[in-house]
DNA sequence: CTGGATTAGGTTGTGCGCAACCTACTTGTG
DNA sequence: CACAAGTAGGTTGCGCACAACCTAATCCAG
């Protein structure tokens, strides 16, 4: 890594990679994803969600939430309806086995919980803030010129394929 | 979420969604991928690699990375060849085009740096510590048995959708 | 009421990330 | 030498993420 801080982010990539594989392995037995674990966490919690409320919620947008809800709507997990007064907005809520599966992964948080080997909650709660710090900062990133950029010089893809040229 | 181990975790996911976009944002005008970055930091800072190399430092296998270089030798950023006494062996080199971008891109840093909004390097480094330390922890997570489990239950997908009953 | 803007959510296409599998090459071991 | 085991990397399939786009429903100014 070149610069402290692209290792600040490459850290992040690797420790975000590894708890999913973590996941992944405490999940797996009941074909769920983590993508998925967090949308039942948050209607365990909340109880049922619109789509946005959701993609709000974890922050993801309907190219994502759209494919994995109907997953898990054809995993018997959750239900889909369009029923409310705006027909634009579509409500989820568990079924009666999403909200059984409530019981039968309550072991996850513990074992993530261990896998962690953060020692205190307090140690918890500052990596969060920092990270949710971060998270706010680097959302404001905007490419500025490169600075040695010669004047004139066309930023583009230099290789990219002939999109016209076939 | 339910516990703070288990924000901790979303927090990283966030975190690291958010600095892949904020890369995004920089590199698009080059056609390049977060991940594609990463190979091109290794190779500019080690020289050539193998892909087993790269699949160390960057910690990801043959199915992530083959794609990608097959992706980034289409783009004339690296070369392969497989002329070692390992025949095996498939070596990654920079293309002329691909050493130039150290420099068309040697603005990344900076951008990323500003980004993260870490005040100090020393917060940087904290921060990196207490990540690797947690990556290093969590790949240790193995599923015990879900404790209320009645022995003998079965754990699987529960709405496997019939496999062999189409 | 009407036509343009806005909004909710779905669709398409690309690129990871990873499990599972495969092939070709190499390295023992007898 | 022959053959089992191991290794390097590629392939396939699936599920995110996200940009870009689309449709239908709602809102709103006039």
């Amino acid at each position: 890594m070149t610069t402290t801080d692209e290792m600040v982010c490459f850290a992040l990539y690797a420790a975000s990679r590894a708890t999913t594989q973590a996941y992944r392995v405490l999940l797996d037995p009941w074909g769920l994803t983590y993508g998925q674990y967090l949308v039942l966490v948050v209607m365990w919690s909340e109880g049922e969600q619109t789509v946005s409320a959701l993609g709000e919620v974890l922050q993801l947008d309907s190219g994502t939430l759209s494919p994995m809800l109907r997953r898990m709507e054809n995993a018997g997990v959750v239900a889909r309806r369009r029923g409310g007064p705006d027909e634009r907005v579509v409500t989820v809520s568990l079924t009666e086995h999403g909200e059984d599966l409530r019981d039968q992964l309550s072991h996850v948080p513990a074992c993530i919980a261990e896998g962690t080997g953060l020692g205190s909650i307090e140690e918890a709660r500052t990596l969060i803030s920092t990270l949710q710090e971060l998270t706010r900062s680097i959302r404001d990133v905007v490419p500025p010129q490169p600075p040695g950029t010669p004047a004139g010089t066309i930023r583009r893809p230099p290789s990219a394929p002939a999109k016209e040229t076939s």
